[in-house]
RNA sequence: GGGCGAUUAGCUCAGUUGGUAGAGCGCAUCGUUUACACCGAUGAUGUCGGCGGUUCGAGCCCGUCAUCGCCCACCA
């Protein structure tokens, strides 16, 4: 006998267990099968399961079990990544506690510290991912930093060396002072900040009482300024243009240049121009043959290019120094306060980035954006939503040079190798690099290797395939590339999705996936965004513990449309939880009539309108679902199971067959016996890619093997019910009877009635307010008792009838009602619809004014 | 500055080719009848953001305005 609540705490680590003892998620089960494969966004190796990870992990293995269950062969291929700044900063955080830094420890130690890190907590998430029930083929797992996903990044980063797509070059960059490192413009998010507008004086060269004034909100570069730049048509200025200012505090004299960059209208209308730390005066400078100085150090505080005392001073105290200065000098003209874009890295969001003149390895992404664009374009590859391609393409349109080196220790090593001279040896390892080397000097020489390295986001960008064993022509490389469908989100459709596309074309001539699924963000109950801070994270393993990993995940199918918020709560997950008892105790209520699977049962011969009903109720479900998840939608598919489970097996079907199970029909005892159990049981799983755990708990309730059958939920087939021809007649009479039901409920609510009363009993008493009811509802009553006897198989009351109807049987035979209740279905749709448009076709003629 | 999305019951949200406005929660009333109180029955509640247009008919299509959110952008 089943308890009364479903406890997911006894259940869920066991059935784990032994699905994925039993190799249910491996591919390869099926080898004449068609594949079906997905790659997992693989999630940083040392985090851990936040909610956003529950609903991408949710809505893959809702797919991953669908398809499991469509007959398909089914690749989940599951992963970590290195997260190369992420994990690096949490490596040094926990050095810094321990009194000691990555540079005190030295390059090769601390990167052995970091495996250590990675073995000790790179098993939490793919742990936390079980919990969730996410059935990936974990003996397939795969890390970035793998050995064959490494040997993939060499080769990959040589043959875009030797295409020549991969350079270094040495230009302004987004430099991160607190990291020490280049970052990429997409790792650069802009915060408005409310600072000031300096307005500061420069006197010109020949004539100290002559200014021009500029207008900044850096006012430390001054120290760096190679010239003051004003419009060419910008009369206040045109006389100006060719001279030269000299530079308060420096004394350097920079020239006065007409560029079209500057603009009247903006501050003073004269823009100082400062090469060095700003990517728009880089560019002028370029125009202007101007030098480029860097009066910073790596951690952004002045360097040996500005006057000595200035030297040593982090930048934000040089600043207040400069401004100090200046206005002593009396060249402060004016402050002006205003909201500006500050450029921040994207992570703490607290470090303002840098523009750097420095040398790094660009990877000149331009020809692989044009085939990304062209793969999505003719329909290779499909978003859904659809529009999330709009902004695909226009990132790709404009897309610059990729920076891909990193100053950091924790990643891919840039395979590069440089002799005395600085010459560069680009190879997949040391001994060709040398090789080479000796054949360029012919004679051995002394390498070393570039210490810098990659971007984590480039091994990301090569995941759908170097996964299945790229650069080998492995058989599941064959089998399982292009892979189906991509689930993710939104904010690393730049970060990753384009990038899998471009390297997906350029090494493979094959887009990595034919769909990609972007679902939405979770925000908290409140529709806050989470975040740390604010203390607000919803915390999925909390939820899990409290309700269960099946109304988690139940909570976040259901309220995944596409391309929305998606908040997530206690709340929304116990809604669920409260969904998953009532469908525990539909399988109760089985057990405790006896509802087992009959052998031989067959769906298509079934009797009773009751039971044509259900299964007819049943199979349209079925075909909800299949085209719901089909076309990506979760939440149609979750809702239509909720109304049928809910609204249609428990309220209605449930509720008619009682009185069969409390009459004396045994040959309809049978039959609704075995229909609610073959129910039930297809039922389940329609919802076993939702909530996998009770679905494979109350399998055996209803299976004639017991336990042993449990095991297979996952492997068998979802229903096909081609042989069920839809049952029109059943479908209207029982609507007909719902309606019925529903209207005497209703009037006996109004009447005050006990639905366990028997109509008899309230007739033999009548009171006059009960009398006029009676009277009002005759017909009604009269008919109802007609259908309670017919579901209840007992005999009609006829001696209440007879009092209600003051005049005897109406004389409505069962036959007679069902036929009527026929045509009723039948007028109020079809002929209604009909109806309605004679009607629009006559008011068409009416109106179009016919010259007789 | 450009682009996108949202605006539907008190709250949170569905609403896929334009055809009688839906769900859950909450609320009110009643109820422990062969599963379930993490339950059942009944009920109330909407100028579908404003204005204009197309149509026999608009929550849905078009235009416009308002408010909120997101993304992108080199503006001093």
């Amino acid at each position: 006998m089943l308890e009364k609540t479903f406890n997911p705490k006894d259940v869920e680590d066991r059935l784990y267990q032994a699905w994925e003892k039993s190799g249910a998620f491996r591919a390869g089960n099926r080898p004449d099968a068609t594949p079906f494969t997905m790659v997992i966004p693989p999630p940083n190796v040392t985090g851990s399961l936040h909610v956003g990870h529950a609903l991408n992990n949710t809505l893959q293995d809702v797919l991953a079990r669908f398809e499991r269950m469509r007959g398909k062969d089914v690749l989940w291929q599951p992963g970590t990544d290195h997260a190369g700044i992420a994990t690096q900063l949490v490596v040094e955080r926990q050095l810094r506690e321990a009194q000691t830094s990555r540079q005190a420890m030295g390059r090769e130690a601390f990167i052995k510290r970091v495996w250590e890190w990675k073995a000790e907590s790179g098993g939490t998430i793919t742990r936390q991912q079980r919990r969730l029930g996410s059935s990936c083929d974990w003996s397939r797992e795969r890390f970035t930093m793998d050995e064959g996903l490494s040997r993939a990044v060499l080769k990959v980063f040589v043959e875009l060396y030797r295409q020549g797509l991969m350079y270094k070059d040495t230009r302004l960059v987004n430099w991160d002072p607190s990291l020490q490192t280049a970052v990429s413009d997409l790792e650069v998010e802009n915060i408005e900040i409310k600072g000031n507008l300096w307005h500061l004086k420069y006197p010109l060269a020949d004539d100290a009482e002559t200014f021009i004034v500029v207008a900044t909100t850096r006012p430390e570069t001054m120290l760096a300024d190679q010239a003051v730049a004003v419009h060419p048509d910008d009369e206040r200025y045109k006389a100006l243009v060719g001279r030269m200012v000299r530079l308060p505090l420096t004394g350097s004299l920079d020239p006065i240049i007409a560029d079209e960059y500057a603009t009247a209208e903006k501050g003073s209308g004269a823009v100082k121009i400062t090469p060095g730390h700003d990517f728009n005066d880089y560019e002028v400078g370029k125009r202007h043959g101007l030098a480029v100085v860097n009066m910073f150090t790596p951690d952004a505080k002045l360097g040996a290019d500005v006057p000595e005392a200035y030297r040593g001073l982090d930048r934000f105290v040089a600043r207040k120094k400069i401004v100090a200065d200046m206005e002593a000098l009396g060249l402060l003209e004016k402050v002006e306060q205003v909201t500006h874009a500050v450029p921040h890295d994207e992570k703490s969001k607290s470090v303002e980035l840098e523009p750097m003149l420095t040398e790094q390895w660009y990877l000149n992404v331009k020809p692989l954006a044009e085939k990304a664009m062209a793969a999505v374009r003719d329909g290779r590859t499909k978003f859904i939503p659809q529009r999330f391609e709009d902004e695909y393409f226009r990132w790709l349109e404009d897309i610059r040079p990729w920076c891909v080196s990193r100053q950091l220790w924790w990643g891919h090593q840039i395979p590069a190798w440089y002799d005395a001279d600085g010459n560069v040896f680009v190879a997949e390892s040391e001994a060709e690099a040398l090789a080479a080397a000796r054949a360029k000097h012919g004679r051995d020489v002394v390498l070393t290797r570039d210490p810098d390295v990659l971007d984590t986001w480039f091994s990301s960008a090569l995941w759908p395939f170097s996964t299945l064993g790229w650069p080998d022509a492995t058989p599941e490389m064959k089998r399982h590339y292009k892979t189906d469908v991509l689930v993710t989100m939104f904010d690393i459709i730049f970060f990753w999705v384009a990038r899998m596309m471009m390297m997906g074309l350029h090494f493979t001539n094959e887009v990595p996936f034919h769909t990609v699924y972007i679902h939405a963000r979770v925000v908290d109950e409140k529709g806050q965004k989470m975040s740390k801070s604010k203390g607000n994270v919803v915390d999925p393993l909390t939820l899990i513990e409290q309700f269960g990993a099946d109304p988690l995940r139940f909570a976040l199918a259901i309220a995944a449309a596409p391309g929305k918020d998606l908040r997530m709560g206690p709340g929304r997950v116990e809604i669920y939880r409260n969904f998953c008892t009532k469908h525990w105790n539909a399988a109760r209520f089985c057990e405790m009539n006896g509802c087992v699977r009959a052998a031989g049962f067959d769906p298509a011969r079934v009797g009773s309108a009751v039971n044509r009903w259900i299964i007819g109720e049943l199979v349209r479900t079925k075909a909800e679902v299949t085209g719901a998840l089909e076309a990506f939608r979760f939440n149609d598919a979750a809702g239509g199971l909720y109304e049928f489970v809910w609204n249609v097996y428990c309220d209605w079907y449930l509720e008619f067959i009682k009185p069969v199970f409390a009459g004396s029909d045994e040959a309809q005892k049978a039959e609704t016996r075995a229909t609610a159990a073959w129910v039930l049981d297809e039922m389940l799983r329609l919802m076993h890619p939702f909530t996998p755990f009770i679905t494979e708990e109350l399998w055996r309730v209803t299976g004639e093997q017991g336990p042993a059958r449990a095991r297979l939920l996952i492997e068998e087939t979802w229903p096909d019910y081609a042989a069920i021809a839809r049952d029109v007649a059943a479908e209207a009479e029982m609507n007909w009877v719902k309606t019925l039901v529903s209207e005497v409920r209703s009037v006996r609510a109004e009447m005050n009635v006990k639905p366990s009363d028997k109509l008899p009993l309230v007739l033999n008493t009548p009171s006059a307010r009960e009398r006029e009811w009676l009277q009002r509802h005759n017909d009604l009553i009269l008919r109802m008792g007609r259908l309670e006897s017919a579901v209840s198989g007992d005999s009609f009351p006829k001696g209440a009838a007879q009092i209600v109807a003051g005049e005897g049987d109406a004389g409505l035979t069962l036959e007679g009602f069902i036929d009527f209740a026929k045509e009723r279905a039948r007028l109020s749709k079809d002929l209604k619809k009909a109806e309605d448009e004679v009607a629009r076709v006559d008011q068409k003629l009416g109106n179009a004014n016919f010259i007789s």
